[in-house]
DNA sequence: GCATTAACCACAG
DNA sequence: CTGTGGTTAATGC
């Protein structure tokens, strides 16, 4: 699909301090796509020879662990998804799946880089870009590792529902054992915290993965508690 | 010891 | 893929 990034609305907001004739050139070396939900957007292990921008839809980001799968992080639109994959390394150390139906842009890295070389508030942004998820990351992993169960659990559902959705009630975008991938702990544990939390009157869910938060106040102390 | 946490296994829907 | 029950290893009081 052609795209037009000149009036495209859902620009970075990297792409929005190109000039005019650097939009040009991203418009010319850069093709998006439509991908259903659970399409893989690029695979851990093949060659990472685009720079990958998510405009619409959410992505959860995962690769193999010594174990199994692990799922690093969700993104949603809109997102660069492999810039640390792309220039880290000439292969993908994980993979981006679609949750939701989803459109991306894959930009020509030669073109990217063009930009960051000769456009330095473009850069800029995408170094604050790069620093600001990898705060959140660190601030996510040593959560993960010091909390309990419920803890993880709880950080989780408040996310979803603080940053993702913002909303108290919304549809678990992904399956429990996914669930299980992300915050580290077996599908059981985490079928099991579900089932508790519900019967605490904490929150509601039900058969279609529809999650209702009743007590934000007490997800707040366990997830702070953890 | 005793209690708690969470993984592993098994089996049913 | 989910939910539940039984079991078990590790850890803390």
């Amino acid at each position: 699909m052609k795209p037009d990034c000149k009036f495209c609305k859902m620009k970075s907001p990297a792409a929005e301090l190109l000039k005019p004739d650097e939009i040009d050139t991203l418009e010319q070396n850069c093709a998006q796509v439509k991908f259903s939900k659970g399409e893989t957007i690029f695979r851990e292990g093949t060659f990472a020879t685009n720079i990958v921008y998510l405009r619409a839809g959410l992505v959860k980001i995962h690769m193999k662990g010594p174990i199994g799968e692990k799922i690093l992080r969700l993104n949603k639109a809109p997102a660069y998804l492999g810039l640390p994959t792309t220039f880290g390394d000439r292969v993908n150390h994980y993979s981006a799946t679609a949750i939701t139906e989803s459109e991306v842009c894959f930009i020509s890295l030669d073109a990217f880089k063009n930009f960051i070389y000769s456009n330095g508030n473009f850069a800029y942004e995408i170094i604050m870009d790069l620093c600001r998820s990898e705060l959140a990351d660190f601030q996510r992993f040593t959560n993960l590792s010091q909390k309990q169960l419920p803890g993880r659990i709880a950080e989780l559902l408040l996310c979803f529902s603080n940053h993702l959705f913002k909303s108290n009630a919304f549809e678990l975008p992904l399956s429990i054992t996914e669930l299980a991938n992300f915050v580290s702990a077996s599908r059981e544990s985490v079928s099991r915290q579900f089932s508790e939390l519900s019967r605490l009157g904490i929150i509601e869910l039900t058969h279609d993965k529809k999650l209702t938060i009743l007590r934000k106040d007490m997800l707040d102390k366990i997830s702070t508690n953890g």
